[in-house]
DNA sequence: TACAAAATATACCAATCGGTATATTTTGTG
DNA sequence: CACAAAATATACCGATTGGTATATTTTGTA
């Protein structure tokens, strides 16, 4: 790792819960180099320009969260408790979900759909991603039986991540966990009901 | 109403669709001066700084919001059918509501959440006079029989508020009807499998 | 250890930001 | 119609924005 790569991992790391928090166009160069302590040049000695800074943090938002998640999973041996570890994973690291800044899909989302057309992309390919991997879990949970046949894994992928966006949303703004746990239970209760064999 | 009544209502319906689309952080004074043909000495004359103007603009956008899903409530005379008709006001009016740059209580939610500390307490406002609205209908619904008394109208609220916000997001950023459609029938089979007597 | 290349810092740029003081125009009323 | 008050326009302000050109420092290597 040549020192100019460490460095551009230390400016993505040190800028990424500030554009979490304070959105893109909400985020300033100045911003940036306040927290990482370093100068102007070595911003754009790095990277390109400021939408750079914002893609390379957004995918690394987005990285941390999936593997933080596919973590919470591997040790789980059967597929329903995979999926029951997923929704867990929120109900367990709520408080530093909400310190983050939230669910960077989320926000990213929001502030790209109909202005920032270089974001969307790579959220759109990030929310497509985490519908694969819960879809995955699905299609193999109904493979060794776990989970009806019948039912669509895709349609089931989208509903958990509907309330989970939607729950994240509430919670962030209403400080309030109990309206994110409601949404976790609902999702479990669609899982055990209409999911579970 | 007087000459800046009226200039300053022309000020909020203009810069509304700007606020939704682009954010506080990214709209700026010179895009509600293009976009109302005004003067900045017009624009201060009428509002102290930009937060009144985007805090009227939030009030704006969500009193009109609430006003048409309450008109759609209207010809209804079961609980059950208001209810209903409101999931249907986001099928019927998910196109006008993407033109519009999305839900105002989720956009102007993701921003101010841990940010513009002067928007959240009105977000947070609104969010709970949505809440008692779909409550009252549940109350109502319980009152006539309609629907069950052994349930908790405000969990049910915020469980449709969940979906709806979440479907609208999944629904603007991923360009896909189908994703908010998806809620939107989640909803009504909750309300027919658990409400409904 | 010398030295070129890579990386970072410094100094600057025009444009735009939100906001204000003042001049001009428009308004309602006697 | 006159005239004060209200409303709007003009002209300006310092601060900050994203970005660049260049100087300096640090790095890896011969």
């Amino acid at each position: 790792m040549s020192k100019a790569e460490k460095t551009k991992e230390f400016i993505i790391q040190k800028s990424a819960p500030i554009f979490n928090m304070k959105g893109y166009a909400g985020t300033s160069l100045s911003d940036i180099i306040t927290v990482t302590g370093l100068t102007k040049g070595s911003i754009y000695g790095n990277f390109k320009n400021k939408d750079e800074v914002a893609i390379a943090v957004y995918k690394y938002n987005f990285n941390g969260l999936r593997k933080r998640i596919a973590e919470s999973l591997e040790e789980k041996n059967s597929y329903y408790d995979k999926l029951i570890a997923h929704v867990d994973y929120y109900r367990l690291n709520w408080k530093q979900i909400c310190e983050r800044g939230g669910c960077p899909i989320l926000n990213a989302s929001i502030e790209a759909d109909d202005n920032l057309s270089f974001l969307k992309n790579h959220v759109q390919d990030s929310i497509k991603t985490w519908t694969k991997d819960l879809n995955h879990i699905i299609e193999q949970g109904q493979k060794t039986k776990e989970f009806k046949a019948s039912v669509d894994p895709l349609e089931y992928a989208y509903t958990i991540i509907t309330l989970l966006e939607g729950g994240v949303m509430l919670l962030k703004i209403m400080n309030n966990k109990k309206l994110l746990f409601s949404a976790l239970d609902r999702i479990v209760f669609i899982i055990n009901t209409e999911l579970k064999k």
